[in-house]
DNA sequence: TTGTACGCGTTATCAA
DNA sequence: TTGATAACGCGTACAA
């Protein structure tokens, strides 16, 4: 059945007497299509004995839509993807939807790339987890009318679909937890200020910060939201004049300010306190205390979003924005009164 | 572009004032396709003008393949497979294949259901990644001559393609490092026995156990590959004469014998050694010692495999067996004195 | 070297 | 209540 010999729609009608097009109204016709019960059943029997499958492909080409959308992620291995991925691919399912996924790797090139993929493809629309893709690239998109959701970021001053929670005011949360210990010290590993995301929670700690009267100034940003980006960017931090508490711009970068106190000899939460931010599943497992981010619920969110905006005609809403909680674990704690003395 | 306003082979061929047919022997032809250069210029520079992207649809449906492969996997929420389907994606979208996911969440319905709908969509071929999918489905599947590839399982007296790790070798290894460390009662949290590999594990483990001249009857099913199943059988075995060492079937079920030996007050490595299987990203974190599955490499394989089974006539290989050795880690030390001597 | 004609498998529309 | 026809967009054998 993978090769040629498909049993098409031509074969059940042989088998059952009728025209084609008969066949295609007793298969997809609505129930009170008027047609003759015994014809119904004699299509239904052929049908069923030849194991008829429709042709989506066919299908797809006289009803000009697919049925299928493409999801953009930077990095599968990435562990705030999968739930995302697979609330999204849930919801899609659920809905007859089928999900393509498109692995950017954040290389622009390859999500240039993919997007004509799927394009040539004609998905329905796009699911875009991508933090990195330029705005332009989003822009011509939406030029075009090609239907999409932005998931976790946003684009400036566009009234394009978009599923996040309000980093500003999780961050926020974030620095007064530590404040709230008796940090006085408190610095930030930033993500990419290139991107949205890393853009809003550097803002909405900051203003914690300074609505606090506490320092503002100690940041330094990852290059990218990895462990290792986290890593690099903690060491710059973690050498004289320590702050007592970092703020990492999400789990992974606080898994490599973890992983930099380790090496220098710190404490955690003894002599640092650390925040993450997303709750991936490795941070319950080391106990680091972060902002829950989640991130099925995102993905179904804005899978809905994407199938509502492609099946009815008003749109219920453009944004959809999650309430992200604060998760306390083992990884903050009241800094010793020396680390504070310091300060 | 999305909607109706297609640019066409036709609306190509109309602005090269060529027939359609020259528009797709420049665009698809062999090089070598006898076409006067300027007649190739002028369709290469309107399809460019236009924009033109040919529909995928169409061509698939002539075609008679949609460069299309289906993936299977039961859980992407679980660590283990994201690695494999991004080592699967790249190898598919560096040969111009897509890929579609498909989260079957280990319920045999929505296997069923998934494996339909791909043959409605006349993928190409499927990456199986489910170890639950039962040997009478993937019977028919070959019994219909359609393509696919087996990802870290088997299926019995078959000439299925497949890429796994030699889950017996392995796991004899497994214990054999156990038993070097001075270990006489060595536990295992088996798989489910209704997977191939469960079973294979549990094979190796028991002959290796039995090799050393220790008790290979300390074993306790773990329902599931889930950390709650490792964690409930891990608790069947940690009560009276308790091992000093469990050999989870997996890096999950392993995760849940810590959290098991936690809660009953034990020390790792200090009062028992535990090792998993598959070294998934979680693993180096809280230093567990594991058997390493190289996952991205595992999917690539996997990708390769079906990939060249579709495009060559004559199959390389049916079986790639991939290399998996021990990662000795923190949750692995020789057991306490005392505890050799209950045994 | 290029055009013609046809078919891939469906479904919508019109006619009967 | 059902059949015939056309069209979705493309590739290719054959003709010119």
């Amino acid at each position: 059945m993978a090769a040629g010999d498909r049993t098409t729609i031509q074969d059940v009608a042989r088998a059952a007497h009728v025209h084609a097009s008969t066949v295609s109204r007793v298969l997809n016709g609505r129930p009170e299509l008027l047609l003759k019960l015994e014809t119904r059943e004699r299509v239904v029997a052929a049908a069923a004995r030849l194991r008829y499958r429709p042709s989506v492909l066919a299908r797809s080409l006289r009803l000009r839509r697919t049925l299928t959308l493409g999801m953009l992620v930077p990095d599968i291995a990435n562990p705030f993807f999968p739930p995302i991925i697979k609330g999204a691919e849930d919801v899609a399912h659920e809905r007859g939807y089928t999900l393509v996924l498109c692995n950017t790797a954040d290389v622009p090139e390859r999500e240039a790339t993919y997007l004509r993929v799927l394009r040539e493809r004609q998905v329905d629309g796009a699911l875009i987890a991508s933090t990195r893709m330029a705005d332009a690239t989003i822009t011509a998109l939406r030029a075009d009318g090609f239907p999409f959701v932005l998931v976790n970021r946003t684009t400036q001053g566009t009234r394009d679909l978009a599923v996040t929670v309000d980093n500003r005011v999780a961050a926020g949360e974030a620095i007064v937890h530590l404040a709230d210990l008796g940090h006085r010290r408190i610095a930030q590993v930033a993500g990419p200020h290139t991107t949205a995301t890393g853009a809003e929670r550097l803002a909405g700690a900051r203003k914690a910060l300074l609505s606090r009267g506490l320092d503002a100034s100690l940041v330094v940003e990852a290059e990218a939201w990895s462990e290792v980006a986290g890593y690099r960017a903690a060491r710059q931090l973690l050498i004289a004049d320590a702050p007592t508490a970092i703020f990492g711009a999400n789990d992974l970068i606080a898994l490599g300010v973890l992983r930099a106190a380790r090496e220098a000899g710190l404490r955690v939460p003894g002599d640092l306190s650390v925040v993450g931010f997303n709750d991936i599943g490795e941070s319950a497992l080391i106990d680091l205390t972060t902002v829950h981010v989640p991130q099925e619920e995102m993905g179904a969110a804005a899978a809905r979003l994407l199938i509502g905006a492609l099946e009815r005609d008003p749109i219920a809403e453009r944004r959809v924005v999650l309430a992200a909680r604060m998760v306390v674990r083992g990884s903050t704690a009241a800094p010793r009164l020396a680390a504070l003395e310091i300060a």
